[in-house]
DNA sequence: CCTTGCACCTCTAGTCGCTAGAGGATGTAG
DNA sequence: CTACATCCTCTAGCGACTAGAGGTGCAAGG
């Protein structure tokens, strides 16, 4: 059973080394235990739940989330209702703003497309920005 | 020529009288003129600029994206190269941030089919997030 | 043994784009 | 004249980190 220092765990988890500390600061992770030094030593298990942590933040969950996530992790006899649960106010989430980018999209598309390059009192980027009514897809 | 009051400001445009205020104070818009008792009077062009400012933040431009594009707004003789330049950096970003989101949308949908609304030992919401190395759309 | 130099420590402050609240002044309608 | 809405300034908070200052620990080379 080797000591593993931050940078050690930061490099096998891929979470950096202040983000490590922050998680700690914010109850995420528990206290390590530390050197004569003073300095943190993780365990094997440590690790698993950063690479946890960090897949969770990939995937969007917020720390709160993820919190929740993490105490069902530990309680392997619980129902995993409420982890489904936010998975799927997670999935909601994920296609709503899919949506909203796409419209973006179009109208982005439009005012690129709609810029002769010339000069900006026929620029159309600029129009549409000052007049709304303009757009593409007018969502307002 | 009567005076626009802050509130009225904030109806006619869509933008929040606090955050009014941070536009000003950030320097995106410039300070108003004062009424006797101190409070701030606005101009019909005000208004536009609050809805050109309204406008950007809702298409996702940074609000430093947004300074550039309103001295390129008040100078029509200019090229208008920054503001296509600006509005297809957006388009980039908006096509990478739907791209990564239909990745996550597809993570999640197989966790969230995969949970049998059992135990958390055999969840697979929690068990993905612990071993990315069963993602359906494994992107590490 | 000693120095070099990197990795570690704590703490504070900054990021972005607002939002909330305190505590007080002003303006308007009845 | 009194309510009451709206306005003012100022500071602090949000989420999830990130950056930097100023100091300590530790392993390897000379």
């Amino acid at each position: 059973m080797k000591k593993i220092t931050i940078g050690e765990a930061s490099r096998q988890s891929g979470v950096k080394v202040p983000t490590i500390r922050y998680y700690e600061g914010i109850g995420l992770l528990s206290a390590p235990s530390r050197s004569e030094g003073n300095q943190r030593s993780y365990e094997p298990t440590d690790i698993s739940r950063l690479v946890f942590i960090r897949h969770a933040r990939e995937l969007g969950f917020e720390v709160d989330a993820i919190r929740t996530l993490l105490i069902l992790q530990d309680d392997p006899n619980q129902s995993c209702a409420s982890a489904d649960a936010i998975a799927k106010a997670r999935l909601i989430d994920v296609e709503q703003r899919i949506r909203s980018l796409m419209a973006l999209k179009v109208e982005l598309e439009a005012m690129v497309a709609g810029c002769g390059h010339g000069r900006v009192d026929q620029c159309r980027v600029i129009e549409v920005l000052a007049d709304h009514g303009q757009c593409a897809h007018n969502h307002h």
